[in-house]
DNA sequence: GATGAATGAGCTTTCATTCAT
DNA sequence: AATGAATGAAAGCTCATTCAT
């Protein structure tokens, strides 16, 4: 194996396990020390791969993004109506929710809650551009073939975002009495009647 | 003036520099130190008031929550429509989020953020009780007047929740190209959509 | 009652109080706020008693003396053997450790362990006279009759004070397999054996 | 020099430094930064040898009671009378009174005096167990040979402990008029004829 | 590339003491 | 005499980052 992929695969294992204690204790509880001593690596050597624990953040939601976009990508290429395009993309998000937890959760506890870590570099949404932009093609798509009422694009994926993490942090408070999944059903009903046409 | 009560007013007035200065700069990045100096109080004092950080923040979204909640409450009492209701409580939130921000970031980027900070003492949802009841009343209410669709209550509280919480998120990261107000009718009409029976 | 009288009885609550407190808990973690709540008095106006800690410290270890003091002057009254003298004295001081245990607790945890806080104002032993004195004079009038071998009193007063407190504070580092008074005939014979003439 | 070789030599030296600043100022007068400082190091650094104060402290019992069950052992093997080794841990436990004397007061003013530091991993005597260990050989030896008289051990145990630590106690006070080596051989016979058959 | 000892500013919290009332 | 809010210096401890090896 060449050198430069394994410096790749190593950078990944780096922001795995950096995601999962991040996602779980949270950002400022999480030490760099925490991190390589999981990785059983020097800290030393964490910092030739990333210069500063915010750009670990930061690469750490791209990242994340990127496999939240990816899978919704999949949905946008099916020959479905727009309102199980929607069933579809709440039962990946709660789905994942449940299966991988650590990616939604940072999304939630990480990167909407530390600001300051992002500012420089995560400007507007850029680091979330995987996930936003399969939504506006979903969005987009939908309103094309006249399924979904044509509204500001912000006015729809705030819907999507904000009630979609909304339900996750209700589930991660222990307020919600049912799993996840038994909200699927309802929740997609509530956003396609929200904004179809 | 009693002393209990002037006690009581400088309570509050922690309370209200301290809510300030969590929302613009986050719990972590805020220090005691710089809540006492805003304050024109010496550090040991501040704490004659609040037994530590954490108490400090969990006193906060208490009184965030009753406040809005407390609007909240007038809405409930008003005599007309449930989709009225909703562009009333929609108004109610955006507005706040305009011009008292701090209340609604402290939410997003404090309570949402730190769970550890709250994991002792406001378990469950019992600090932000305030604004949940209300919340609760008015979809009883409409529930029950025929006006809105009968659904487990969590769908619909995520809904409220994550979708205004979520777009002024998106206000905050400077991404919506409109003004906050812009939305109100857009994202009112998407909520009855979704919830009316 | 006098005012004079009365100042005497709340100064003498606020020994004992403290006394307490002290013995139990230490003198770095017994505060001045925590005596003054004890006793339901303000913090100011302890001030007015006992100018400082350190202060009140010294009175106690001068009250407790005195209180041992006393107890064993009554010994150096009765009209019996050197021997029996021993036992007594042993007796007492099991005995006071068993049942005023914050007596002795004081002289092991506070007044041996911190000496800077008695340096001024308690030089040489003058705040434990009470007690010191009666033991010399328990040892002048047995050397005087013959009983006790004569030599350098600190030799004498050291295996009293040395051994007694050292096996109080075996005991309340629960090492003793047996209650504290199992050990007095023991402790009696082997002080008897060490200084008879 | 092996790194593993220089680590453990620092943490030598750093037991060395804070068992002097402990023994002259006390546990709560002496701060990690004054330890840092003497020893040119940072207050950073210090704590990756040591997790905390307490532990530091715990640490230095330890090396202390090894060191003085040390000397104790070479007595145990010589082949002399009880009443000869007798004086020789005597004279053992002055002389390093005189000479080192912060080994003997560390035992005296942080040990026995600050229970809550130790009451977590050092209960009952385990940390001065090097210590306890060589006087209960001693001991039991001695009663073997029918030297000295078969009583429980702890009666023992407190009278050597007692005494010599009480006659250290009153050399620091500066009440004893001669020094601390005039009283071995009053002491060495006090002990003795206590004990013997 | 890899190591981990070292740095030191910065954090939260405590508490003896004062003083206006 | 009595109150207790107020002070503020100082404590123990943390941790992102550096750098000699």
């Amino acid at each position: 194996m060449k050198i430069a992929e394994k410096k790749a695969l190593k950078r990944e294992s780096i922001i795995q396990t950096a995601l999962q204690l991040f996602s779980v204790n949270g950002f400022h509880r999480t030490t760099i020390p925490d991190i390589a001593s999981k990785l059983q690596m020097s800290v030393g050597n964490l910092y030739n791969y990333f210069s500063s624990k915010d750009i670990l953040a930061q690469e750490i939601i791209k990242y994340t993004s990127e496999a939240l976009g990816e899978k919704i990508r999949v949905v946008n290429g099916l020959d479905v109506s727009a309102e199980q395009k929607i069933h579809e993309i709440v039962d990946i998000y709660f789905t994942m929710a449940k299966e991988k937890p650590e990616m939604i959760e940072y999304f939630l506890r990480v990167y909407l809650s530390n600001r300051e870590v992002f500012s420089d570099g995560c400007q507007g949404m850029v680091c979330v551009a995987g996930f936003i932009t399969e939504i506006m093609v979903f969005f987009d798509d939908s309103v094309s073939s006249g399924e979904l009422r044509n509204q500001d694009f912000f006015s729809a994926f705030g819907l999507f975002m904000g009630y979609l993490g909304g339900m996750v942090f209700l589930k991660g408070e222990d307020v919600l009495p049912q799993d996840i999944e038994f909200y699927i059903d309802d929740i997609s009903r509530n956003i396609y009647n929200a904004l179809k046409a």
